[in-house]
Formats: C-alpha cells, structure tokens, sequence
RNA sequence: GCGCCCUUCGUCUAUCGGUUAGGACGACAGCCUUUCACGUUGUAAAGACGGGUUCGACUCCCGUAGGGCGCACCA
C-alpha cells in the first residue's frame, strides 16, 4: 500500500470563495475522495492587514453549500509563523538562507533600473555572499533563500507535463519579512510538509512558485510532492475573469437561484473531462476523477451552459426536495424573506402541487420563485403590463367569456385536467387555445408563464372562478 | 523585458499517427402541445498560420501569430 492520499485546499482569507477557488476545492475535494484520502483546510492568512474574519467566513460557508466537506479542523496559517521562522532558521543553519540589509528602497530602485534597462526584474544578489559584519547598524534585515543559480528545476506536473525552469530565473526569495514574519513560499512549503500532504492541486498561477518551492523542499531534505497545476477560468471574452462575468463568491451563485449539485457538475467540466460524459452524479464524479483527466488549456465560464445544466437538474430532483431548497434559498434573494413568512401548512401543500407544473419550466430557483407568484399574489389581482397586453391581445376574447371556459368545467376528476378543460370547453362553444394566454395572466395576474392547467389544477375551480370573476369586475 | 504554459465548431470538450474529426450548451429548422414549457428529430458549425518528420498528421518536432500566468518584505 501506497502511503493514503492527502490534498489540502488552501485559500487565502482577503475575500469570498470565487468561482475558480470553487473549482480548486472542488478538484482536491473529488481527488481525495476517489482515493479514500483525506482533504484538509488551511487558512493562508498570514497577510494580517488583508485578512479577515468575515472573508474566512464565506469561505466555508461557500465551502459547504457547495457540499465540499474537509477533514479535520481548518489550519490557520499565520497561527503556525513560530514553526515557519524556526525553518527559516534551519536554512540558515544549512547555509541555505542568508540575512538581506537592503531596504525596500533599495529594491524598489533595483527594480526600477532592472526596467528601465530592460533586464530581467530580480534580486541582485548583494547580500548573498557579503560579510554579515558590514552590515549597515540599525537596519533589520530579512532571510532570504540562497537559490541555486545554475542549472534548472523540474516540476513534474500532473496536468502540465514536465515542466522546466532554468534556474537562473529564480532569484533569492525573502522567506521572513524583516518584522520576523514568514512569506508565503516558505510557509506552504512548512505547513505542506507538516500536514503530510501528499498531492497539491492550485491554480496554474502558481506554477512558478512551484519551482521557487520545490527547492525550499530540496534544501530541507524533504519530499517533494506530487503537484497539479489546473489552468485558470476566463470570462466570456476569453481575459481575465471579472466581476461582471462570473468572479463572483458562490454565495452569488445561490442568490442566483443554481442548485450547488449542478455547479459541482458545471465546474468539473470546466478544464476536466471522462470522455463524452456531460451530466453525472457526484458520486461519479469521484469515481471518475483522475488528475490525468485535466486539460491544459483555459476555460472561460459560460452561464448559458450553467442555466441547462441547472434546469435539468431542477426537473430531476424530487417536488419534496426541490420545495426544501426554494424554501431554504429564499432567503438569500429580495422579497424572500416576506415570502417565507406567509407560507403556512395549506401554502406548502399548494406548493408541493404546484412543483411539477413549476420545476418543468424553471431553469433556475428564481425562476422558480418567480413563476410560483401567483400562489401568493393578493386580491384582487393586479396584472403587469405584459399580462394586461396579452389579455388586450385576446382582442374580442371578453373576460366574461373566459369565465365561460371556466364554469364549463365541472368535472375536475376526468382523466387529466386537461382534457377535462378542453372537452368543456368545446362543448360550450369555445376554443380554449385562442384563451389559454388571457386566461393565465387573468389567473394568475402577471405575465410569468406558469402552465396553464397546472395553475387551475392548483388553484382549484373556486378560487380560480373568483379571480376570474375580480377581473370581469374592474 | 525575461521565464513558463496554452491554441479542435461561438462556448465546454472527445481524439492519445490512420475516424465521414464525436458529444454537450447555444443557434437555426421540424415534430409534439389548440397555452407556456418539457421532450424529441434534424441542420449549420472546428483542428490559428508556416515549415518539417512519416506511407500517413488535429495528434510528434521547429518557427510565427495570438492568448494566459509569473517575475512583491501579497497569497
């Protein structure tokens, strides 16, 4: 037996869960499951001025709408700064590591003459084999690593292939501020090696690092392990992901109504692929997950794709359990809130009625909420314009005459509502399809296109007759 | 500027030297439905460009173009 898979997701605390990060999770999370391994939760905040505690927050509350649980409890980082500065300290005794005097001033001229002479942006190297004692007084100084200038690194990436740095573009990283604080390349590769993580998957943005890491690692004497790049989401235009397009928390995803069974499916089509497979269960998913199975290439994230994906799974989910998750989502949109308050025993048994007719033609739980309005619309009715011009429309088709159609019905009990309707409605001289349109936004007071016979069927023939009969009356 | 990576229908992708280049979303057209949908059938739609290697390249190599990522006392 091979030592047990452990992944790690590892976020830094300085905003919500964005889409990419909720793939990143995602990947590791299906990883380690299919492997009967474990992933684990770190918290990378050893940025003090842009974490916050209601950014770690979102992140977990992201993490587990979206289903994606973590073993064991989440690592604070910064929480682990005593560990990083004694490694940093080790490097120093292996000769591994040196103190820097240069001030930020410095460097920030270094880097401005590097540009301006068009060389390469890198540290120079002054410190490196300088005598400590010619030291400037006063000045703290930092660690820096002493990476290998010659040569090149070599990353084995499961979904890059071998990738290869040349060396001498790694320049002598800071591993701890000058305030005695680690740097993020040290501590991940500290809390990495501590937590025995066996398989680190992140976004490709951080496949340089990987190399500046890999020797952190090599200079430890620790094991490298295996590593996974993932190429990053793009918007619709093919840059960088914005706000506008879908670099959003996942907590937008729910206000916007997608159920978190469908964006697990959507994200794990985006950059990984099982052959033709296009709609699968999680549990296939985690059967299925192979790093090899991610490609190289950027995606860019398509909401239309999404919104199928999120109808399909609508109409295959359960009246009860859909029901659950409208009731549990609405408070996360506006007018929700008040919604949930009037819903009592016969409004859900109404509801649960009128779900088959309502999931069918949803694509989203705001859709769904939506075209359920007209459960909960008070009268008499008050029609919006569109609905006002589609009973306009009807042109000669009189609101008495729709009462017609509707007192024609008796028999609510036929084998299907619908035929029930029509037989009625014919034998009383009228052809329902010239007024199913007027009839609905009479029936229902909005333009929001719920089926016409689930809407009777749900609402029953008295009240249906009555509001009927409030719109003949105005 | 330097380094690394990417490039198949509009989009997500399959293909791992030999296929009529397949699927899905979207689009368009038809069927179903005397409503809205759902469902269903079909159509259009792709190997960035230029060189090689090979009996044979989407697939391997080189170059060009375009794109992405990285180059902080951020993570």
């Amino acid at each position: 037996m091979s030592s047990p898979v452990v992944t790690r997701f590892a976020p830094s605390p300085t905003g919500f869960l964005h889409i990419g990060g909720a793939r990143t999770a995602l990947f590791n999370w299906a990883y380690s499951r299919g492997q009967k391994g474990k992933m684990l939760l770190r918290i990378e905040d050893t940025d003090r001025e842009r974490s916050t505690e209601a950014a770690v927050a979102a992140i977990l509350d992201g993490l587990t709408w979206l289903g994606l649980t973590w073993d064991g409890d989440a690592v604070s980082q910064f929480g682990r700064a005593t560990r990083h500065r004694e490694v940093a300290e080790a490097l120093l005794a292996r000769g591994k590591a040196y103190r820097c005097y240069c001030s930020p001033q410095e460097l920030e001229a270094m880097r401005a003459k590097a540009e301006a002479e068009k060389r390469p942006i890198r540290y120079d190297g002054t410190w490196r084999d300088r005598d400590p004692s010619t030291a400037p007084a006063g000045v703290k100084p930092v660690i820096r690593f002493r990476a290998p200038q010659e040569g090149e690194t070599v990353i084995n990436d499961h979904a890059q292939g071998r990738v290869v740095i040349p060396n001498k573009d790694l320049d002598d990283l800071i591993i701890l501020r000058s305030d005695g604080n680690p740097t993020y390349n040290l501590s991940v590769v500290v809390d990495d090696h501590d937590m025995a993580v066996t398989h680190i998957i992140r976004g490709v943005d951080h496949l340089t690092n990987a190399a500046r890491q890999t020797q952190i690692y090599l200079a430890m004497d620790w094991a490298v392990p295996s590593m996974t790049h993932v190429p990053l989401i793009h918007g619709p235009d093919g840059a960088k992901l914005s706000k506008r397009h879908g670099a959003l928390g996942v907590e937008a995803y729910r206000a916007m109504g997608y159920l978190p069974a469908a964006l697990r499916n959507y994200l794990a089509r985006l950059g990984w692929s099982h052959g033709d497979d296009e709609i699968f269960t999680t549990e296939q998913l985690v059967d299925w997950f192979t790093l090899e199975g991610i490609g190289k290439s950027p995606a860019r994230f398509d909401f239309a794709k999404l919104e199928n994906l999120n109808g399909h799974y609508m109409r295959h989910t359960s009246d009860g359990e859909l029901l659950a998750a409208w009731l549990a989502f609405l408070p996360h949109i506006e007018g929700g809130p008040q919604r949930l308050a009037v819903i009592d025993d016969a409004m859900m048994a109404k509801l649960l009625k009128a779900m088959p007719g309502l999931k069918e033609r949803a694509k989203t739980l705001v859709e769904l909420n939506a075209s359920a309005a007209y459960l909960f619309v008070g009268r008499p009715l008050v029609m919006d314009d569109k609905a006002k011009q589609i009973l306009a429309d009807g042109g000669h088709v009189a609101l008495d005459e729709l009462l017609l159609v509707l007192e024609a019905v008796s028999d609510w009990t036929a084998p299907t509502l619908e035929s029930a309707v029509k037989a009625k409605a014919e034998a009383a001289g009228l052809k329902l399809g010239k007024y199913a349109q007027p009839l609905r936004a009479a029936l229902t007071g909005t333009s929001t296109s719920p089926g016409i016979f689930d809407v009777l069927e749900v609402l029953g023939r008295d009240e249906s007759l009555d509001r009927i009969q409030d719109q003949a009356g105005q």
